[in-house]
DNA sequence: GAGCACTGC
């Protein structure tokens, strides 16, 4: 019952700290649940169930600087080393193969290896992808390390802003989305003999849409007699059913892993409020466990990992147990921020991680030997037919489950408690939704399209919904992208598109930049816009973030407004300082800014004029609209601009707007408009629904700018209204 | 009138 709380007195500390109990935490149940250990071996047919948490093998965080005797010595340990004559046997006999390696168990590193060894890729070279960027290239740096070459010449990595390899170059990890757009050019990957995919289960939309690639690939070189492509899919998890259906049935290898049993525990019964269960688990577990044991909370978002940070701190201050360092983790924060996570504690003290899902997979803590498993996770699905996006709280699946149990067991034997009954466990799905089933998919439609493949008989895993595609298609044919929805060959303009590397609506405003003398501006702005969130606003100082913000803000709204940030962001000289000053995310400006010099190149490219429209706004605003057409609101009751008069109250009214599909929304709180008489019309560049349907980054345009702009969305638009 | 998970090109 509720004896632990009582015997550490928390039941009391929270009630001072004004937390409500609404339910405690009674008995955790205990279930051990062996992980694989160090057993290694290879079955075809028989698939154990042992944890699942699929991260590349790949240590990370630490440098590379274990000698190469080291490396050799440490290589041979790997369970995949005492498999690979028979690895290297299948890989032989099969041109497409299913590896399901636990983690831990070499597959990243070495498989690429011992096909290189064996000289297995001919004259071709072995692409290895990865769903993220640290990943292809702390591996890439890895492998030569093993390899005892320099990185770049046989062993190379390409990212993003970063080729780091050769003519000469034989393995070779890159971005799933990398790989993508070099089928772009070459939609039969000839470069390649041998393709692996990486992370498989994670079903990143990019990853989705490699399957099909390389399996059309795999029979149009068959047929012209060209070099057979070799396809390995690797994955974590264990949903291979559809991946061998969707592979014809191919061989699956089952390679174990190397980690630490993690034991998992549950809460007898539901808990409607996790937060408040998270804080009185962790304060149960701080009385009863060892300093030197850190605990990893997974929590949704910025704004819950603030408030149970604070809460935490109240309570650390009387609890029992010893001194508490709190760390929150979350993408939005600052690196230098993030870092405290893999600073060590001080002697005596607990290290109590407050994390998003960023800490399942994206990035590796050490030493954690206690999980707190929220089971929640907020995720992003999207309306094709409203355009809206919404981002939403919903319980995760059976794989993340093991995953952040996962986490417990790196480095050590450790512990998972999942705030939730067993059987709702065992009720949830297996796996997420796939990416591509819950994504707007212009930006690949393109990219097909300039493939030169047709989306109507493209294999996929997981078709998106029909709806999506419709929206998605229509989408492209008003941009003038391609002929018609029925007919998606590519215009001259949507080949254009599909060559940057951004969302088609922010490629179709930079093509129209150059007609409104504004490419300069554009180029900044789509670039920003391409980022993440240039502004960083902690809870308890968003006052004073808010009030830094004034100098930027310009009465047009948020898109001139982060022009503003940007281009004092470049002239600014020591821009770390001025960054944080600024409460301004200095990684993601910096970024921007990387992002443009692409962008510029390819315009140049395109022989697109780069020119200002200096001060005046209004022309990037019209241009801007160009690629956000559909993306306008009017103020409710007709422009509001006669009777607005009254007090607070009707300036509230007055704020409601209705989008052109004829939803309810709001400007968000924190846009630049919010402070000035709410303009008539607007252009917003995100419908996001929370709790309410909000614009995100909004500008005020003119109502007869849309019918100089799109005429035939207008008219149609009106008709609707 | 009151809030924005995570990747990637």
């Amino acid at each position: 019952m509720d004896s632990k709380y009582a015997s550490v007195g928390i039941e009391n500390n929270l009630k001072a700290c004004g937390l409500k109990r609404k339910h405690a935490i009674e008995n955790i149940k205990a279930k051990k649940i062996k992980l694989s250990n160090d057993a290694a071996g290879v079955s075809v047919t028989n698939i154990k169930k042992v944890v699942t948490n699929g991260h590349n093998d790949v240590i990370e965080n630490r440098p590379v600087q274990e000698s190469a005797q080291d490396l050799q010595v440490a290589r041979r340990r790997l369970p995949v080393f005492m498999v690979k004559n028979r690895l290297i046997d299948e890989i032989k006999k099969n041109d497409t193969m299913i590896l399901i390696g636990e983690t831990g168990s070499g597959k990243t590193t070495q498989i690429p290896q011992l096909i290189h060894e064996q000289r297995l890729e001919g004259a071709g070279a072995i692409a290895v992808t990865q769903p993220r960027r640290v990943a292809a290239i702390t591996i890439a740096l890895r492998v030569a390390a093993e390899m005892n070459t320099e990185i770049g010449s046989i062993v190379g990595y390409s990212v993003r802003f970063e080729d780091v390899t050769s003519p000469r170059t034989k393995v070779k990890y890159l971005t799933d989305g990398m790989l993508l757009r070099e089928a772009i050019v070459d939609p039969l990957l000839k470069k390649y003999s041998i393709i692996v995919l990486d992370e498989a289960h994670e079903r990143t939309i990019s990853t989705d849409v490699l399957f099909g690639i390389v399996k059309l690939a795999q029979k149009e070189r068959n047929e012209k007699k060209q070099i057979p492509l070799k396809v390995i899919i690797m994955s974590a998890t264990m949903d291979v059913d559809s991946f061998r259906k969707y592979f014809h049935n191919c061989p699956v290898i089952y390679l174990e892993g190397r980690t630490f049993p993690v034991t998992i525990y549950h809460t007898k019964t539901k808990q409607d409020d996790y937060q408040y269960a998270a804080v009185c688990t962790i304060f149960q577990l701080h009385a009863t466990t060892p300093a030197n044991h850190d605990f990893l909370v997974f929590l949704t978002g910025q704004e819950e990992i603030e408030t149970v940070m604070y809460n935490i701190k109240q309570i650390a201050k009387e609890a029992t147990g010893p001194p508490m360092r709190v760390c929150p983790l979350y993408a939005g924060l600052p690196p230098a921020k993030q870092l405290q996570v893999w600073r060590e504690a001080p002697p005596g003290t607990r290290k109590v991680i407050l994390s998003t899902n960023i800490a399942e997979a994206s990035v590796t803590i050490p030493n954690i030997k206690c999980v707190i498993d929220t089971g929640v996770v907020k995720e992003r699905t999207w309306c094709g037919v409203s355009g809206a996006e919404r981002l939403a709280v919903r319980v995760c699946s059976q794989a993340a489950g093991w995953q952040r149990a996962g986490r417990a067991g790196r480095t050590q034997p450790g512990a998972a408690y999942r705030l939730f009954p067993a059987k709702d466990f065992a009720a949830r799905p297996h796996h997420h939704t796939p990416e591509i089933v819950r994504c707007p998919l212009a930006s690949s439609l393109l990219l097909l399209l300039a493939a030169g493949i047709d989306p109507s008989t493209f294999p996929l895993i997981d078709p998106p919904p029909l709806d999506s595609v419709k929206a998605s298609l229509l989408l492209l044919k008003e941009f003038g992208a391609i002929e018609s929805e029925a007919n998606p060959k590519l215009t001259v303009l949507g080949k254009k598109m599909s060559m940057f590397p951004i969302d088609p609506k922010y490629s179709k405003v930079l093509l129209s930049a150059p007609e409104y003398n504004c490419l300069e501006e554009a180029l900044s702005l789509v670039a920003v816009l391409s980022s993440e969130n240039v502004f960083h606003t902690p809870m308890h100082k968003r006052e004073e973030a808010f009030k830094v913000k004034q100098k930027f803000l310009s009465p047009l709204g948020d898109h001139i407004t982060l022009l503003n940030v940007f281009k004092a962001f470049c002239k600014a000289p020591l821009k770390k300082q001025w960054c944080k000053e600024n409460f301004l995310n200095h990684k993601n400006l910096t970024y921007a800014c990387d992002v443009r010099q692409q962008l510029l190149t390819i315009c140049q490219k395109l022989n697109l004029p780069v020119s200002s429209c200096g001060q005046a706004h209004d022309q990037l605003l019209k241009c801007l609209l160009c690629g956000l057409f559909t993306n306008c609101a009017w103020l409710r009751g007709g422009g509001g601009a006669g009777g607005a008069g009254g007090g607070g109250a009707a300036g509230a009214v007055a704020r409601r707007y209705v989008t052109a599909t004829g939803r309810a929304a709001a400007l968000h709180p924190g846009s630049a408009l919010q402070a000035l008489r709410p303009p008539p019309a607007l252009l917003y560049s995100e419908l996001l629904l929370t709790g309410r349907a909000y614009m995100l980054t909004a500008s005020a345009i003119q109502p007869h700018w849309l019918h100089q702009v799109a005429p035939d969305y207008a008219r149609r638009c009106r008709t609707n209204r």
